[in-house]
DNA sequence: TAGATTGTTAATCGATTAACAATC
DNA sequence: TAGATTGTTAATCGATTAACAATC
């Protein structure tokens, strides 16, 4: 797992690599090329072994790259061979099926509770979860060692949260909140907002010159 | 609007911006900088200005930018200054959250339908739609005009659906499906994937020293 | 005017691509 | 062996940053 100085513009790819190595592994296949992988991404072969480059050799010359071999060298490299232990803080629609959501199991992210502050929502049940007041955030975290958290309040909450979060020592946030957030050195945020993407769409099909 | 041949990078990063405008404008301010931009975004004033440099000149020295102006300057520039026609497919837990995300409608996405393929859902309700079934995709968006879809369905069928939306010739396609979509010159597609992301931050906040 | 901030240039930095020797 | 594909190098391409003249 040699590595020190990878472009994150990389680092964001893997996740995708390994995905559709998880694919061809479903579909039986033993052996891949960057060739295949690249057509499958829509990204050129070069790009995919210069990304594998930064970590090590995991392919054979003339024959390409095993399947369950590279698929396991690329967790180990993500640092998901290994659960994960997460929250979720929101507990409204969209709170709601990111409960259901099953793809976090079945990737190692182990969803531990899920948060609101409505009164109304507190105690209920969500899913195989029963809702937790925020009240309880911070003592829930430091007991079950929570590393990473999911952000599904509105906007106007979202700071807050975000400070209460990493004040506790939880590492990675995924917002799904509108609006950027500023994080000390050793924490990572990623955003998530459907509406900034369907922007950058439309520029490219607004008047057929662009 | 004078632009040819803009970074999609940069275009990515203009909803951004008009995000953050629009929160300025809700405080109430009237003039902003490319440094109090910056600040906010955690990016730098010179990136801001060389950003909008590509579409024109903004701005005022000594000044700053007016932050109405250039919030409408920028909805121009990335076509939603105007209503956007969307259908949503898939209504399962995650369409339900999309079905009821206020924020399309308050920026100019107007979702006039949900689609599924389950008859247990097909004719129920699901907040303000009716769930329409599969087998009228085509005849709705055909009548209706729709230029982008969201697609919330399994990621078994994704592809399918991905290629009847294109057939009748929807644009700007925003998946949920963790699967990489083939789509012909002049479609556009964006992908979310929670765990793709969650995957990202595991691999810095792993084992310390990255 | 003095102070501030833009828009732009040039330099730096970083990422992608093409090509090919190595080698399975 | 002949054919195929990797890993890597060097060249190209593109993005970011720093600096500053222009100017409000």
């Amino acid at each position: 797992m040699a590595s020190f100085n990878v472009p994150d513009i990389v680092v964001g790819r893997l996740p995708v690599y390994l995905r559709v190595l998880n694919y061809l592994l479903a579909e039986g296949r033993q052996i891949t090329s960057s060739q295949e992988l690249g057509d499958r991404l829509g990204i050129s072969s070069a790009q995919i072994r210069k990304d594998l480059s930064h970590f090590g050799e995991f392919g054979k010359q003339g024959t390409g790259y095993d399947v369950l071999f590279l698929r396991d060298q690329l967790k180990q490299i993500l640092n998901v061979d290994r659960e994960w232990k997460a929250i979720l803080i929101g507990a409204g629609d969209l709170g709601n099926a990111l409960a259901h959501y099953q793809r976090f199991a079945d990737n190692g992210f182990d969803m531990l509770a899920v948060f609101d502050n409505d009164p109304d929502k507190i105690g209920k049940p969500l899913g195989r979860y029963t809702v937790k007041s925020i009240d309880d955030l911070e003592s829930f975290i430091t007991e079950n060692q929570i590393e990473m958290a999911l952000i599904a309040v509105p906007a106007a909450a979202a700071r807050e949260v975000a400070a209460r979060l990493i004040d506790c020592g939880v590492k990675a946030l995924l917002s799904y909140a509108p609006i950027t957030l500023a994080v000390p050195q050793g924490v990572r945020v990623q955003y998530i907002d459907p509406v900034t993407r369907l922007q950058h769409m439309a520029y490219y099909i607004g008047s057929g010159d662009k």
